[in-house]
RNA sequence: GCGGCCGUGAUGGAACAGGUAGACAUGCCGGGUUUAGGUCCCGGUGGGGUUGAUCCCCCGUGAGGGUUCGAAUCCCUCCGGCCGCACCA
């Protein structure tokens, strides 16, 4: 911008510029600081209550994602779901409701770890400073946050309930029959009592060593620690949730290599609310693509286990109960799980994962006589070729697997099982296509209906039956087949046993027979299996929350009592995770916490009775969701000292409601990203929550709203080098950098692509509400769309107009007549007015944007602008640009701020026209228009229609064969 | 491989429930204001044909086919792009 006063700008010193938005913005944006204008009442008298007439007005709660503060800023990527949630909220208000929008930050995380390394500051402090500038930068965009609410993750005052939160779940079971969590307090009861006995293998409660008690409750507990194998990430120094790992086996963060470890780490036991999880999506107002991406993940699957005897090669007593506990002595149980009952006639192998436990107790010393050659793997003895196989499969990463889907490995272990159906023996194979992760880590093999069992039996000359006959004339005999035919649309055939027949029934009836038959001989039931796990919960991290955890001196865990928390973070030497070379997987993680010992060891009360005692802290903190999985319910009360939400606040912000009995925030905005991690985790939280009295919604987030991204160009030059995006020239479509000529895509906006366009860039050119215009018109919200740097400009231009139509440039001085506004311009008006309505409700704001500039061009053609069209057209443009409306609403003499003056309404009657065009087509085709009367009946437009000049010269020569009227919008005539 | 979403001017995008395709904006072209520039103003702008000109005609929503009086919109096939899941029994 030019420092002298130009001759344009003399000619017109009023002139809506970047200087006087910058100007006005700031003005109102301390205004309104001042009168709290956006400070939404509770109800009841707490801290934050108020005025009783606005809380008695319906309420809405938006809320955003929130962000992690990073150091570097923010782009104009980032405010774009921020500015409409804000331009939401502000609609909101202005139509009588009582509207909650803050703001917090999601604080814990690596980024200030690595900053800590770096420059020795203490995450606290460069997350501190992070949040400061942050919060500047958005109170520049002017949008209409309740800052009393806004809240950090890592405040202390924060995270003590998310660590009382953990307690809870901690110290909560979930009872599968009321199907729902409960405190184990009353397990603990029950198991006293003898009401409920300990489960099989266990001794009654009463003769229970501690240890074992707490052994047994950890079997229930929601929050657990266990053994089992979990993700371990040596590059990142930390295991990470299976949500974290990518399909090829890498961490989502940094790309590393992931491997299986069993260590002792913390799980939440998000599986116990599989069902209601899937379930309850269905109430939800989501995009179908993220319900979908939730279902995919917990996977819900209905089948059977079946039981197929084996005989147990080795002396091992049965270790544990279940599984292997029912058949004689010398005989062992392979479980199987599987979804298609009904073709059990056609299992003709048995498959175990290498890791199966029972692959030890069934391996024979010898091969079995005629073994096939192709089945030993070319090993002397069962023996050798299963530990062969299972050193294999062991040493291979799931990069590989993942490599190996066409080609199926395996190996005989010489032993055969018994098809529960047809008594056949059927051979026990070993091979990785089977997960242990998944269902009982071993199948029954049908290769005629089933692709992977197929190719498997290919490639080791296994028998296939038939037992689903092909509808699409292949045959009966799948040795004439390419693949196997899979359906659930046919009739089982070749099914009849002495024990059982299911010949003839569809797919349907047949399984619900098979199951009925297993559970009634005992060796078998229906099930449903699930592919979600449970959620890892522990990381080997300093900046997260600490958990409130405790261990005796025999290793119990114990939760501290509600008086001591927060448990603060304590002072380390060094806050750096232990990192490893990515590829080793021998190693083990270390914890920074660990590394004070002083913390670590200390004597408590725990106010069990038992006085103080030596105990040891866990010093392994929670992962980054653990924060964003229950926020939303802190902004309610977010000074509250004595529980995360009042009850009252809750019901009356989230409750249930007409038509939304989950309950929950009426907008949530934000990225498709979190499909499967904070979504899915926040929305468990909040059943558990729901579950044990705290709260009375069972959901987190009624209404979602996938916010696109904002994309920008990438320029580089010939050798493919990525050059500053702001240094590019464009002439005649061809694009140069220093002369070079580059070439241009789109990619993602930010500093690695040289790209990056920043809000103050943008505030310094034209101003925040020309940035929060723009976001709003380039598109649906939804939708992915480049930055157009050019384009900008064009809001700029719609509210220099609008300025121009009240102020004068030259005097400053206010412009609009008194008059009375002439018909068409009452009729722009108002069909302005029910648009926008319509657009801001349904969240269009692009096409709100559009019906505003149109109204103001029409205004801006007017020799006088009418002072009531104007004011009603500050009011419509007020959420999508709030300080020039609130400027020029002041400058047009009203005292109060228009925040929360009534939205405009649209009189019905100057919605349609006075006339309307109506088109006139022979064949579909356009032939003449008609000005005609809106309320014209179907009969007199057809008439009209047909009398025309155009229609008359056009059917010259032909008759009318049928004639269809739309009235008033429509006629189209047939000719015959 | 399975599942889902999407293809409209030079560009971002409109078109609510099948009924005037291209609202609104950028860019571009022409004109004005200005010493000049544009973050100013006014007008034009899908392609092709025709006319002195208003008019008028034809074509046009990734390609092909179908349903319909009428299709960007519904159905089928194909092409291209994006996303999710992926040996899940």
């Amino acid at each position: 911008m030019s420092e002298t006063t130009t001759a344009a700008e003399a000619a017109a010193p009023h002139r809506y510029t970047a200087a006087m938005a910058a100007d006005i913005e700031t003005r109102w944006q301390d205004f309104w600081e001042k009168q709290g204008t956006y400070e939404a009442p509770n109800p009841g008298a707490g801290e934050l209550g108020g005025d009783p007439d606005m809380v008695a007005k319906p309420k809405k709660f938006f809320m955003d994602m929130f962000p992690y503060p990073s150091g570097s800023g923010l782009h104009v990527g980032h405010p774009l779901g921020y500015i409409a949630t804000d331009v939401a909220a502000r609609y909101q208000r202005m139509t009588g409701h009582n509207v909650l929008h803050t703001l917090g930050f999601d604080a814990f995380g690596l980024p200030a770890e690595q900053y800590a390394v770096q420059t020795g500051t203490h995450p606290r402090e460069s997350t501190e400073a992070n949040i400061v500038n942050m919060r500047s930068q958005l109170r520049r965009l002017g949008l209409g946050h309740d800052q009393r609410r806004s809240v950090a993750t890592t405040d202390p005052e924060f995270y003590r309930w998310t660590q009382w939160i953990f307690l809870q779940i901690f110290d909560s079971w979930y009872d599968a029959e009321a199907d729902r969590a409960r405190p184990v307090a009353e397990l603990v009861a029950e198991f006293e009592s003898g009401r409920r006995p300990t489960p099989e293998g266990h001794a009654s409660w009463a003769e229970l060593t501690e240890v074992q008690r707490a052994e047994l409750l950890g079997e229930y507990r929601l929050a657990y620690a266990s053994d089992a194998p979990v993700n371990w990430c040596p590059g990142l120094g930390t295991v990470l949730a299976n949500e974290e790992v990518t399909a090829e086996g890498r961490s989502e963060r940094g790309n590393f290599p992931v491997f299986k470890a069993k260590l002792r780490q913390w799980n939440m036991r998000i599986t116990a609310y599989a069902d209601r999880l899937v379930n309850d999506l269905e109430g939800l107002d989501w995009p179908e693509s993220i319900k979908l991406a939730q279902r995919n993940w917990i996977g819900r699957s209905e089948g059977a286990h079946v039981d197929f005897p084996v005989p147990r090669q080795s002396a091992r007593p049965v270790e544990s109960a279940g599984d292997a506990g029912g058949g004689p002595a010398g005989e062992a149980t392979i479980s199987v799980f599987t979804t298609r009952q009904d073709t059990l006639f056609g299992a003709t192998y048995v498959v175990l994962a290498p890791e199966h436990e029972l692959v030890a107790d069934i391996v024979p010393d010898a091969w079995p006589e005629g073994t096939h050659q192709t089945w030993t793997g070319g090993h002397g003895s069962p023996r050798d070729a299963v530990a062969a196989y299972q050193a294999q499969a062991a040493a291979k990463s799931d990069v590989e697997r993942q490599a190996e889907v066409k080609d199926k490995t395996g190996v005989f272990t010489g032993a055969y099982a018994t098809n529960p159906v047809s008594g056949e023996q059927v051979p026990v194979f070993v091979a990785d296509y089977v997960l242990m992760g998944y269902g009982t880590g071993a199948i029954m093999a049908v290769p005629a209906h089933d692709h992977r069992d197929f190719a498997f039996a290919r490639a080791f000359e296994l028998p296939m039956r038939c037992v689903v006959e092909p509808a699409d004339g292949r045959g009966n005999d799948p040795a004439d087949w390419d693949d196997a035919f899979v359906s659930y649309d046919a009739r089982v055939v070749n099914s009849a046993g002495p024990r059982i027949t299911i010949d003839g029934l569809g797919v349907t009836e047949a399984k619900a027979k098979v199951t009925e038959w297993l559970e009634a001989q005992g060796i078998g039931a229906g099930v449903v299996n699930y592919r979600l796990r449970d959620w890892l919960f522990s990381r080997q991290r300093y900046w997260g929350e600490p958990f409130p955890i405790v261990y005796d001196e025999q290793g119990v865990a114990h939760g501290l009592p509600e008086s001591m928390l927060p448990l603060e973070l304590p002072e380390v030497d060094d806050y750096s995770p232990r990192t490893f070379d990515p590829d080793d997987a021998a190693t083990t993680p270390e914890t920074p916490l660990s590394r004070n010992h002083d913390w670590v060891h200390v004597t408590l009360d725990l106010g069990r009775g038992d006085g103080p005692r030596a105990y040891r802290r866990e010093t392994n903190t929670m992962p980054n969701w653990a924060g964003s999985c229950w926020y939303e319910l802190r902004y309610l009360d977010p000074r509250n000292d004595e529980a995360p939400v009042d009850p009252t606040v809750e019901r009356y912000w989230m409750g249930p409601r007409e038509g939304i009995p989950h309950g929950g925030v009426d907008l949530y905005v934000g990225g498709q990203e979190h499909a499967v991690l904070h979504l899915l985790y926040a929305r468990f939280w909040s059943k558990v929550l729901f579950d044990l009295g705290h709260t009375s919604s069972s959901e987190p987030f009624h209404k979602l709203y996938n916010q696109g991204m904002i994309q920008a160009f990438v320029y580089r030059d010939r050798r493919g080098i990525v050059v500053p995006a702001a240094e590019v020239e464009e002439r005649d479509g061809q694009y140069f950098h220093r002369g070079e000529q580059v070439s241009r895509q789109l990619g993602k906006m930010g500093k690695s692509l040289k790209n990056a366009v920043t809000p103050d860039e943008i505030f310094a050119d034209y101003g925040a509400d020309t940035l929060r215009l723009y976001e709003m018109a380039m598109g649906p919200l939804d939708v992915s769309r480049p930055w157009d740097p050019r384009a900008v400009v064009g809001q700029h231009r719609l509210l220099q107009r609008l300025w121009r139509n009240v102020v004068d440039e030259a005097t400053g001085e206010v412009r609009v007549a008194d008059t009375e506004p002439d018909e068409d311009t009452l009729r722009a008006l108002h069909k302005a007015i029910d648009g926008v309505r319509q657009d801001l409700s349904g969240l269009r704001f692009n096409t709100a944007v559009a019906k505003v500039t149109e109204l103001n061009n029409h205004l801006t053609k007017q020799s006088v602008v009418p002072r009531g069209v104007v004011e009603q057209l500050v009011l419509l443009i007020a959420p999508l640009a709030p300080h020039i409306a609130e400027e020029l609403w002041h400058r047009l003499g009203h005292e109060t701020s228009l925040v929360y003056a009534d939205f405009p309404v649209a009189d019905p009657a100057y919605v349609v026209d006075e006339s309307v065009t109506c088109v006139v087509q022979i064949k579909g085709k356009l032939k003449a228009r008609l000005e005609v009367s809106p309320s014209i009946t179907d009969a007199d437009l057809e008439a009209l229609a047909l009398a025309s000049p155009a229609v008359a010269s056009a059917m010259e020569g032909m008759s009318v064969r049928k004639v269809i009227v739309r009235a008033p919008k429509l006629v189209n005539i047939v000719p015959s």
